[in-house]
DNA sequence: TTGTAAGCGTTATCAC
DNA sequence: GTGATAACGCTTACAA
């Protein structure tokens, strides 16, 4: 691969002015501009971008962090961060941590040789200490690791009420909830609190199921519904974590011969794309994962530029009303 | 962030030391591999690769051209990229390029200035020339661009076999084929070359609808399919070559009052995981995913290391049958 | 308007 | 066992 070097040599310059053409600054006559020109297109020259990191000391690299881009909220979560990032001239590097400690630790590591100009994190499995320690730019999502670290989220709480609420005004009188691991400190679990809050005000009879967020085990959505079913077969209704479970509770209570939404209504989270290709289509709560993505990198942007940002960022959710209630 | 140097100062040695314990090479001292351990734990020090990669003339880094990691076929691809990626010790630059040309194309010149190691493109918009011009390893996926660059894919031809003799089977004797452009040179498009061989031979009424694989435009399948189903109430198969286009003739069939699979049998393309959220589950033909991330990631490091690789690599197809057949 | 030389943070070569 | 020093490809003072 060609130098500025051998550019220079071929148009009878200097690297300087190479350089000053490649840079556009300074003054150089259209003569030479055009000569450089020339060699450059006839040697299939391409600056160095390793070169050119080194010497700024900045990488244009975001690190993505998530648990996994084949589940269908952090594709599209991964979808608009590189929209943007692209927007604003940086690159995006996946690291999916399948939320093991050890890659997520590799990943991390990674990322501080590499001098990224930042990091977004959608999946955390070790210790607050070790985020803290890293210097570089950071944004959270759906966690607080510390009282300067910018998180970002949407109105987990406000989606609870307007799920379960939603599910009370349709006449459910027994509800299910299914939700990750409570035990994570996690801001997706104000959900569960604001369900708890909602059907304890109604007087609603209502349990709840925790399940680990893990797509690749699909199996076991299965099983846990079906048990759900079985246990309590006067269930009508069901707010889930996610559409994906959502889906799958839909399955499930036609496999069990029940109607959806006559018998049982159900109500999914985050209204991926995959929601409306369902029949009955999903209701949902609305995540604006769009903003989602402009906003996270907008946040690294300002750290970088060392601009003033908030440390909160809460995003309105939206009740998006389908066939399944 | 701390330098070499900083390590250099703090423990009393020199940057060649310090390099030496870093890289674990040549004869180093108990004592002083102490000091330097220590030094550099107090410093926080992290090795900067871009320095390194700068020496090497390596960037360890694949560059993912897709269209859109937000559609499930590509998110499944991209993870299983990342996972074989990471493994070989490789970090994955993700780029979509939202099937324009010009996004396309400045991700290519981006890559080429980043000195990546391999380009995996599993898109392309541009001429084959511009890719030919491209001397970092490629692999091609679904399209093949040159005699001696790598291209992976499944058998589309058995694919489309499968998926209609299936229909046939089933008893299906008006069956409509939704696939994309094909006007594209992409090897998808054997699919619908199977097809036609097959309802020829069995002599079954046939049409075919072409659509442009863009899943934002998810109104555009629908509106494609109400209009099928209205000009010909009496299909009683559909071969979608994707499992999204075949969730939305699901559910159109529906909407229009036809039962799946009584009245229409329905056969998607891809088996992503969401063909099975879906109620019915869908009958699919299942490319082997995991196996596409696994080669194009080896089929990068045989070029990279300058080992003997095939240029065509067509992987089986299977079809996987469930509820709407 | 153009060129020389130093430096970004590493590693490799060659001395001692 | 350890240390100078050159080199990787580029940008940028400072000169000319």
């Amino acid at each position: 691969m060609a130098t500025i070097h051998d550019v220079a040599l071929k148009s009878g310059v200097s690297v300087t002015t190479v350089s000053r053409v490649l840079n556009n600054r300074g003054y150089i006559s259209e003569t030479t501009r055009n000569k450089v020109f020339g060699a450059m297109k006839e040697l299939g020259y391409q600056p160095n971008d390793i070169a050119r990191s080194l010497l700024r000391k900045q990488s244009n690299i975001i690190g993505l962090i998530i648990p996994n881009v084949s589940h269908p909220f952090f594709s599209e979560l991964a979808d608009q961060v590189e929209y943007f990032a692209y927007q604003a001239g940086y690159k995006v590097l996946l690291c999916n941590s399948q939320l093991d400690p050890t890659k997520e630790w590799d990943y991390i590591e990674m990322l501080k040789r590499n001098r990224v100009d930042g990091i977004i994190m959608g999946s955390h499995t070790l210790e607050v200490d070790e985020y803290l320690s890293l210097h570089s730019p950071i944004v959270t999502f759906d966690r607080k690791i510390g009282e300067s670290i910018p998180h970002l989220g949407s109105d987990n709480y406000r989606g609870g009420q307007l799920a379960t609420q939603h599910l009370i005004d349709r006449g459910c009188r027994k509800i299910a909830h299914i939700c990750g691991n409570l035990k994570l400190q996690v801001l997706s679990n104000h959900r569960t609190d604001a369900f708890l809050d909602i059907v304890k005000k109604y007087g609603v009879e209502h349990l709840i199921i925790q399940t680990d967020m893990n797509v690749f085990d699909q199996r076991q959505y299965e099983i846990l519904i079906q048990a759900l079913l079985k246990e309590h077969p006067n269930i009508d209704g069901i707010f889930a974590t996610s559409d994906i479970i959502a889906a799958f509770a839909v399955k499930e209570c036609i496999r069990a011969g029940k109607r959806v939404p006559e018998d049982v209504r159900i109500v999914g989270y985050d209204d991926v794309g995959a929601a409306r290709w369902l029949t009955p289509e999903l209701t949902s709560i609305r995540q604006p994962i769009d903003e989602f993505g402009r906003l996270a990198v907008e946040l690294i942007r300002m750290q970088v530029e060392g601009q003033p940002f908030e440390i909160a960022n809460v995003l309105p959710v939206e009740l998006m009303v389908r066939a399944t209630t």
